[in-house]
DNA sequence: GTCCTGGCTATGAACTCCCTAAGTCAGAGG
DNA sequence: CCTCTGACTTAGGGAGTTCATAGCCAGGAC
Protein backbone atom coordinates (compact mmCIF):
# COMPACT_ATOMS: atom_id res chain seq x y z
CA UNK A 1 0.00 0.00 0.00
CA UNK A 2 3.05 2.18 -0.86
CA UNK A 3 1.99 5.06 -3.24
CA UNK A 4 5.52 5.40 -4.90
CA UNK A 5 5.73 5.89 -7.70
CA UNK A 6 3.60 8.64 -8.10
CA UNK A 7 0.88 7.20 -10.45
CA UNK A 8 -0.05 10.32 -11.50
CA UNK A 9 0.29 12.00 -15.08
CA UNK A 10 2.82 13.58 -16.96
CA UNK A 11 2.17 16.96 -18.31
CA UNK A 12 3.53 18.29 -21.68
CA UNK A 13 5.97 20.81 -22.56
CA UNK A 14 3.23 22.95 -24.32
CA UNK A 15 0.70 22.62 -21.88
CA UNK A 16 0.65 25.08 -19.39
CA UNK A 17 0.37 23.74 -15.95
CA UNK A 18 -2.87 23.06 -14.18
CA UNK A 19 -3.48 26.07 -11.70
CA UNK A 20 -3.59 28.49 -14.99
CA UNK A 21 -6.65 26.18 -16.51
CA UNK A 22 -9.72 27.92 -17.09
CA UNK A 23 -12.83 25.86 -15.13
CA UNK A 24 -12.33 22.75 -15.16
CA UNK A 25 -15.54 21.58 -15.49
CA UNK A 26 -16.05 23.32 -18.40
CA UNK A 27 -13.21 21.41 -19.90
CA UNK A 28 -12.52 18.11 -18.54
CA UNK A 29 -14.03 15.14 -19.89
CA UNK A 30 -14.15 13.27 -16.67
CA UNK A 31 -16.17 16.33 -15.18
CA UNK A 32 -18.44 16.26 -18.43
CA UNK A 33 -18.93 12.53 -17.89
CA UNK A 34 -20.07 12.85 -14.29
CA UNK A 35 -22.62 15.53 -15.47
CA UNK A 36 -24.41 13.21 -17.27
CA UNK A 37 -23.80 10.22 -15.21
CA UNK A 38 -22.72 10.34 -11.27
CA UNK A 39 -25.35 8.89 -9.29
CA UNK A 40 -25.40 5.18 -8.19
CA UNK A 41 -28.41 4.74 -9.40
CA UNK A 42 -27.54 5.66 -13.32
CA UNK A 43 -24.15 3.34 -12.55
CA UNK A 44 -26.93 0.63 -11.14
CA UNK A 45 -29.09 0.99 -14.54
CA UNK A 46 -26.56 1.03 -17.08
CA UNK A 47 -25.14 -2.19 -15.55
CA UNK A 48 -28.28 -3.96 -15.72
CA UNK A 49 -28.82 -3.02 -19.10
CA UNK A 50 -25.42 -4.59 -20.17
CA UNK A 51 -26.53 -7.35 -17.88
CA UNK A 52 -29.25 -7.88 -20.20
CA UNK A 53 -32.33 -5.97 -18.76
CA UNK A 54 -34.92 -4.04 -20.99
CA UNK A 55 -38.13 -3.69 -18.54
CA UNK A 56 -39.16 -1.79 -16.16
CA UNK A 57 -39.74 -3.96 -13.50
CA UNK A 58 -36.31 -6.30 -14.74
CA UNK A 59 -34.44 -2.65 -13.74
CA UNK A 60 -36.10 -2.23 -10.57
CA UNK A 61 -35.77 -5.56 -9.54
CA UNK A 62 -32.27 -6.46 -10.17
CA UNK A 63 -30.74 -2.73 -9.55
CA UNK A 64 -32.81 -3.03 -6.41
CA UNK A 65 -33.84 0.61 -6.75
CA UNK A 66 -37.30 2.21 -6.11
CA UNK A 67 -39.53 2.95 -9.14
CA UNK A 68 -39.51 6.45 -8.78
CA UNK A 69 -35.89 6.83 -8.85
CA UNK A 70 -35.87 3.94 -12.06
CA UNK A 71 -38.37 6.37 -13.43
CA UNK A 72 -36.74 9.16 -12.67
CA UNK A 73 -33.18 8.16 -13.98
CA UNK A 74 -34.46 5.90 -17.01
CA UNK A 75 -35.83 9.37 -18.44
CA UNK A 76 -32.48 11.34 -17.71
CA UNK A 77 -31.18 8.69 -19.31
CA UNK A 78 -33.42 8.76 -22.05
CA UNK A 79 -33.11 12.07 -22.47
CA UNK A 80 -29.26 12.41 -22.58
CA UNK A 81 -29.50 9.97 -25.71
CA UNK A 82 -27.63 6.96 -23.33
CA UNK A 83 -31.17 4.94 -23.50
CA UNK A 84 -33.91 5.29 -25.87
CA UNK A 85 -37.75 3.46 -25.13
CA UNK A 86 -38.77 1.70 -27.92
CA UNK A 87 -41.80 -0.22 -28.16
CA UNK A 88 -42.68 -3.88 -28.07
CA UNK A 89 -46.29 -5.87 -27.82
CA UNK A 90 -45.99 -9.46 -26.74
CA UNK A 91 -48.88 -11.49 -28.04
CA UNK A 92 -52.07 -11.42 -26.12
CA UNK A 93 -50.33 -7.97 -24.25
CA UNK A 94 -50.69 -4.41 -24.95
CA UNK A 95 -48.22 -2.87 -26.00
CA UNK A 96 -45.35 -1.43 -23.82
CA UNK A 97 -41.40 -0.12 -23.62
CA UNK A 98 -38.22 -1.44 -23.62
CA UNK A 99 -35.47 0.39 -22.83
CA UNK A 100 -32.23 -0.18 -25.04
CA UNK A 101 -28.62 1.38 -25.01
CA UNK A 102 -27.97 3.48 -27.69
CA UNK A 103 -24.44 3.77 -29.30
CA UNK A 104 -23.76 6.77 -26.39
CA UNK A 105 -24.68 4.56 -23.64
CA UNK A 106 -23.36 1.27 -24.83
CA UNK A 107 -19.89 3.26 -25.33
CA UNK A 108 -19.53 3.27 -21.76
CA UNK A 109 -19.08 -0.34 -21.21
CA UNK A 110 -15.21 0.14 -20.56
CA UNK A 111 -15.67 2.73 -17.95
CA UNK A 112 -18.39 0.21 -16.53
CA UNK A 113 -15.93 -3.16 -17.13
CA UNK A 114 -13.25 -1.01 -15.36
CA UNK A 115 -15.07 -0.26 -12.13
CA UNK A 116 -15.91 -4.16 -12.38
CA UNK A 117 -12.24 -5.05 -12.48
CA UNK A 118 -11.59 -2.59 -9.56
CA UNK A 119 -14.24 -3.98 -7.77
CA UNK A 120 -13.00 -7.57 -7.95
CA UNK A 121 -9.97 -7.09 -7.51
CA UNK A 122 -10.29 -4.54 -4.32
CA UNK A 123 -13.15 -5.82 -2.81
CA UNK A 124 -13.31 -9.49 -3.04
CA UNK A 125 -11.07 -11.71 -1.07
CA UNK A 126 -9.76 -14.12 -4.15
CA UNK A 127 -12.02 -12.75 -6.59
CA UNK A 128 -15.97 -12.22 -7.30
CA UNK A 129 -18.23 -15.04 -7.81
CA UNK A 130 -18.94 -13.80 -11.09
CA UNK A 131 -16.27 -12.70 -13.64
CA UNK A 132 -16.35 -11.58 -17.79
CA UNK A 133 -14.10 -14.00 -20.45
CA UNK A 134 -13.68 -13.46 -23.96
CA UNK A 135 -16.80 -15.48 -25.52
CA UNK A 136 -14.31 -16.33 -28.27
CA UNK A 137 -11.22 -18.06 -26.06
CA UNK A 138 -12.37 -17.80 -22.91
CA UNK A 139 -9.39 -15.74 -21.56
CA UNK A 140 -10.44 -12.89 -18.39
CA UNK A 141 -11.86 -9.83 -20.12
CA UNK A 142 -10.17 -6.34 -18.55
CA UNK A 143 -10.15 -2.62 -19.57
CA UNK A 144 -6.83 -1.88 -20.17
CA UNK A 145 -4.83 1.00 -20.82
CA UNK A 146 -3.83 0.95 -24.59
CA UNK A 147 -2.09 3.54 -26.69
CA UNK A 148 -3.85 4.06 -30.63
CA UNK A 149 -0.38 2.31 -31.66
CA UNK A 150 -1.23 -0.98 -29.60
CA UNK A 151 1.91 -0.26 -27.24
CA UNK A 152 0.64 -1.30 -23.25
CA UNK A 153 0.74 2.06 -21.19
CA UNK A 154 1.01 2.24 -17.70
CA UNK A 155 0.02 5.08 -15.77
CA UNK A 156 3.50 7.09 -15.72
CA UNK A 157 3.87 6.79 -19.13
CA UNK A 158 0.60 8.56 -20.17
CA UNK A 159 0.56 12.88 -20.99
CA UNK A 160 -1.75 15.04 -20.66
CA UNK A 161 -1.47 17.52 -23.36
CA UNK A 162 -3.29 20.48 -25.18
CA UNK A 163 -4.97 19.92 -28.36
CA UNK A 164 -4.92 22.06 -31.54
CA UNK B 1 -28.32 6.32 -32.30
CA UNK B 2 -29.63 3.32 -33.33
CA UNK B 3 -30.16 0.64 -30.41
CA UNK B 4 -28.98 -2.64 -32.47
CA UNK B 5 -26.83 -4.83 -32.53
CA UNK B 6 -27.70 -5.23 -28.81
CA UNK B 7 -24.56 -4.11 -26.70
CA UNK B 8 -25.29 -6.47 -24.11
CA UNK B 9 -23.15 -9.36 -22.56
CA UNK B 10 -23.63 -12.82 -22.98
CA UNK B 11 -24.24 -15.37 -20.13
CA UNK B 12 -22.43 -18.36 -20.24
CA UNK B 13 -24.79 -21.79 -19.95
CA UNK B 14 -22.92 -22.35 -16.65
CA UNK B 15 -24.09 -19.26 -14.94
CA UNK B 16 -27.89 -19.27 -13.56
CA UNK B 17 -30.32 -16.33 -14.60
CA UNK B 18 -29.85 -13.03 -14.05
CA UNK B 19 -33.55 -13.47 -12.15
CA UNK B 20 -31.84 -15.99 -9.43
CA UNK B 21 -28.71 -14.21 -8.46
CA UNK B 22 -28.22 -13.62 -5.04
CA UNK B 23 -28.89 -9.98 -3.56
CA UNK B 24 -26.71 -8.23 -6.82
CA UNK B 25 -24.64 -5.53 -5.06
CA UNK B 26 -23.15 -7.73 -2.70
CA UNK B 27 -22.10 -9.78 -5.64
CA UNK B 28 -21.62 -7.54 -8.74
CA UNK B 29 -17.85 -6.00 -8.48
CA UNK B 30 -19.26 -2.87 -10.11
CA UNK B 31 -21.83 -2.86 -6.90
CA UNK B 32 -19.20 -2.99 -4.72
CA UNK B 33 -16.77 -0.39 -6.35
CA UNK B 34 -19.87 2.15 -6.08
CA UNK B 35 -19.99 1.60 -2.45
CA UNK B 36 -16.70 3.33 -2.13
CA UNK B 37 -16.96 5.76 -4.90
CA UNK B 38 -20.23 6.63 -5.95
CA UNK B 39 -20.02 10.47 -5.03
CA UNK B 40 -19.35 12.72 -8.01
CA UNK B 41 -16.69 14.87 -5.49
CA UNK B 42 -14.52 11.33 -4.69
CA UNK B 43 -14.32 11.18 -8.45
CA UNK B 44 -13.16 14.75 -8.60
CA UNK B 45 -11.02 13.91 -5.96
CA UNK B 46 -9.39 11.53 -7.20
CA UNK B 47 -9.69 12.69 -11.10
CA UNK B 48 -7.15 15.67 -9.28
CA UNK B 49 -4.87 13.23 -7.87
CA UNK B 50 -4.48 11.74 -10.97
CA UNK B 51 -3.61 15.35 -12.64
CA UNK B 52 -0.96 15.76 -9.54
CA UNK B 53 -2.39 16.98 -7.17
CA UNK B 54 -1.00 16.27 -3.80
CA UNK B 55 -2.10 19.24 -1.09
CA UNK B 56 -5.18 20.13 0.83
CA UNK B 57 -5.60 23.80 -1.07
CA UNK B 58 -4.96 22.10 -4.47
CA UNK B 59 -7.36 19.94 -4.55
CA UNK B 60 -10.26 22.14 -3.01
CA UNK B 61 -9.01 24.92 -5.77
CA UNK B 62 -9.03 22.32 -8.36
CA UNK B 63 -11.61 20.05 -8.03
CA UNK B 64 -14.21 23.13 -7.19
CA UNK B 65 -15.02 21.80 -3.98
CA UNK B 66 -15.64 23.11 -0.91
CA UNK B 67 -13.57 23.09 2.05
CA UNK B 68 -15.72 20.81 4.17
CA UNK B 69 -16.65 18.20 0.94
CA UNK B 70 -12.84 18.25 0.35
CA UNK B 71 -11.91 17.23 4.31
CA UNK B 72 -14.57 14.86 4.79
CA UNK B 73 -13.84 12.83 0.73
CA UNK B 74 -10.40 12.70 1.05
CA UNK B 75 -10.60 11.53 5.15
CA UNK B 76 -13.11 8.69 3.32
CA UNK B 77 -10.48 7.38 0.45
CA UNK B 78 -7.56 7.66 2.88
CA UNK B 79 -9.83 5.13 5.55
CA UNK B 80 -10.92 3.64 2.54
CA UNK B 81 -6.96 2.77 1.52
CA UNK B 82 -7.46 4.77 -1.45
CA UNK B 83 -4.95 7.45 -0.62
CA UNK B 84 -2.84 8.06 2.42
CA UNK B 85 -1.65 10.77 4.47
CA UNK B 86 2.28 11.60 3.77
CA UNK B 87 3.82 14.44 6.22
CA UNK B 88 6.29 16.60 4.37
CA UNK B 89 7.96 19.44 5.70
CA UNK B 90 9.22 22.44 3.22
CA UNK B 91 12.28 24.63 4.44
CA UNK B 92 10.73 27.21 6.77
CA UNK B 93 6.96 25.88 6.94
CA UNK B 94 5.95 23.60 9.33
CA UNK B 95 5.00 19.75 8.78
CA UNK B 96 1.76 19.57 6.59
CA UNK B 97 0.13 16.56 5.26
CA UNK B 98 0.14 15.53 1.58
CA UNK B 99 -2.45 13.50 0.11
CA UNK B 100 -0.73 10.52 -2.41
CA UNK B 101 -2.23 7.50 -4.18
CA UNK B 102 -1.73 4.19 -2.82
CA UNK B 103 -1.73 0.85 -5.62
CA UNK B 104 -5.46 0.65 -4.75
CA UNK B 105 -6.38 4.06 -5.56
CA UNK B 106 -4.12 4.34 -8.24
CA UNK B 107 -5.38 1.27 -9.90
CA UNK B 108 -8.89 3.15 -10.24
CA UNK B 109 -6.79 5.03 -13.38
CA UNK B 110 -8.80 3.21 -16.42
CA UNK B 111 -11.92 3.52 -14.85
CA UNK B 112 -11.35 7.96 -14.75
CA UNK B 113 -9.65 7.58 -18.11
CA UNK B 114 -12.40 5.74 -19.68
CA UNK B 115 -14.89 8.07 -18.30
CA UNK B 116 -12.50 10.45 -19.78
CA UNK B 117 -12.64 8.64 -23.28
CA UNK B 118 -16.39 8.64 -22.88
CA UNK B 119 -16.62 12.42 -22.23
CA UNK B 120 -13.92 13.32 -24.79
CA UNK B 121 -16.26 11.28 -27.58
CA UNK B 122 -19.86 12.12 -26.42
CA UNK B 123 -19.65 16.12 -24.38
CA UNK B 124 -17.48 18.07 -27.02
CA UNK B 125 -17.97 19.14 -30.55
CA UNK B 126 -14.83 17.76 -32.08
CA UNK B 127 -13.22 16.48 -28.96
CA UNK B 128 -12.34 18.16 -25.81
CA UNK B 129 -8.92 20.73 -25.80
CA UNK B 130 -7.05 18.13 -23.99
CA UNK B 131 -6.03 14.79 -24.56
CA UNK B 132 -3.80 11.84 -23.21
CA UNK B 133 -1.48 10.65 -25.15
CA UNK B 134 1.35 7.55 -24.75
CA UNK B 135 4.72 9.63 -23.77
CA UNK B 136 6.37 6.89 -25.82
CA UNK B 137 5.27 7.24 -29.13
CA UNK B 138 2.69 10.10 -28.80
CA UNK B 139 -0.25 8.35 -30.08
CA UNK B 140 -3.59 8.63 -27.92
CA UNK B 141 -4.26 6.66 -24.58
CA UNK B 142 -7.67 5.02 -23.99
CA UNK B 143 -9.36 2.28 -21.80
CA UNK B 144 -10.07 -0.71 -24.47
CA UNK B 145 -11.70 -3.94 -23.62
CA UNK B 146 -9.01 -6.63 -23.84
CA UNK B 147 -8.89 -10.22 -23.28
CA UNK B 148 -5.63 -12.00 -21.08
CA UNK B 149 -4.92 -13.91 -24.70
CA UNK B 150 -4.68 -10.23 -26.12
CA UNK B 151 -7.41 -10.07 -27.93
CA UNK B 152 -9.58 -6.98 -29.09
CA UNK B 153 -12.85 -7.61 -27.60
CA UNK B 154 -16.37 -6.04 -28.38
CA UNK B 155 -19.37 -5.87 -26.03
CA UNK B 156 -21.35 -8.59 -27.68
CA UNK B 157 -17.87 -10.75 -27.36
CA UNK B 158 -18.05 -10.90 -23.37
CA UNK B 159 -19.53 -13.48 -21.55
CA UNK B 160 -20.58 -12.95 -17.62
CA UNK B 161 -20.10 -16.31 -15.90
CA UNK B 162 -20.13 -17.86 -12.42
CA UNK B 163 -16.36 -18.57 -11.15
CA UNK B 164 -15.20 -22.12 -9.03
C1' DG C 1 5.27 35.67 24.17
C1' DT C 2 2.35 37.40 19.83
C1' DC C 3 1.38 37.27 15.00
C1' DC C 4 0.36 34.90 10.98
C1' DT C 5 -0.75 31.20 7.74
C1' DG C 6 -2.23 26.83 5.99
C1' DG C 7 -5.05 23.14 7.01
C1' DC C 8 -8.64 21.78 8.50
C1' DT C 9 -13.47 21.76 11.59
C1' DA C 10 -18.15 23.48 12.85
C1' DT C 11 -22.53 25.27 11.71
C1' DG C 12 -26.67 25.75 9.23
C1' DA C 13 -29.23 25.95 5.11
C1' DA C 14 -30.25 24.32 0.33
C1' DC C 15 -30.50 20.73 -2.61
C1' DT C 16 -30.37 15.98 -4.20
C1' DC C 17 -31.08 11.25 -3.68
C1' DC C 18 -33.60 7.63 -2.21
C1' DC C 19 -37.26 5.22 0.15
C1' DT C 20 -42.28 3.57 1.11
C1' DA C 21 -46.99 3.82 0.15
C1' DA C 22 -50.61 5.06 -2.52
C1' DG C 23 -52.66 6.63 -6.73
C1' DT C 24 -53.19 7.05 -11.92
C1' DC C 25 -53.67 5.44 -16.49
C1' DA C 26 -53.86 2.67 -20.77
C1' DG C 27 -55.54 -1.11 -22.76
C1' DA C 28 -56.39 -6.27 -23.21
C1' DG C 29 -59.72 -9.76 -21.40
C1' DG C 30 -64.11 -10.79 -20.26
C1' DC D 1 -68.77 -1.77 -19.45
C1' DC D 2 -65.87 -3.50 -15.70
C1' DT D 3 -61.77 -5.62 -14.06
C1' DC D 4 -57.08 -6.42 -13.86
C1' DT D 5 -52.16 -5.70 -14.62
C1' DG D 6 -47.94 -3.48 -15.76
C1' DA D 7 -45.88 0.86 -15.96
C1' DC D 8 -45.33 4.40 -14.18
C1' DT D 9 -46.52 9.15 -11.08
C1' DT D 10 -47.42 11.54 -6.85
C1' DA D 11 -46.84 12.57 -1.97
C1' DG D 12 -44.19 12.73 2.04
C1' DG D 13 -40.14 12.05 4.58
C1' DG D 14 -35.33 10.69 5.90
C1' DA D 15 -30.60 10.54 4.74
C1' DG D 16 -26.69 12.11 2.23
C1' DT D 17 -24.17 15.78 -0.35
C1' DT D 18 -23.21 20.25 -1.12
C1' DC D 19 -22.37 25.13 -0.16
C1' DA D 20 -20.93 29.56 2.29
C1' DT D 21 -19.21 31.42 6.27
C1' DA D 22 -16.77 31.37 10.30
C1' DG D 23 -13.82 29.50 13.77
C1' DC D 24 -9.94 26.67 15.57
C1' DC D 25 -5.24 25.16 15.97
C1' DA D 26 -0.26 24.03 15.33
C1' DG D 27 3.85 25.89 14.87
C1' DG D 28 7.41 28.75 12.42
C1' DA D 29 8.61 33.82 12.27
C1' DC D 30 9.58 37.45 15.02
Amino acid sequence: MDASPPATLRVSADTPARESWPPIDDQCPIGRTLDVVATRSAFLLLREAFYGATRFDQFTDRAQISDPVAAARLRELVNAGLMEKVPYREPGQRTRAEYHLTAKGADLLPALLALFDWGDRWTFAGGARIGLRHAGCGAPVHAALTCADGHPVSASEIELHRRR
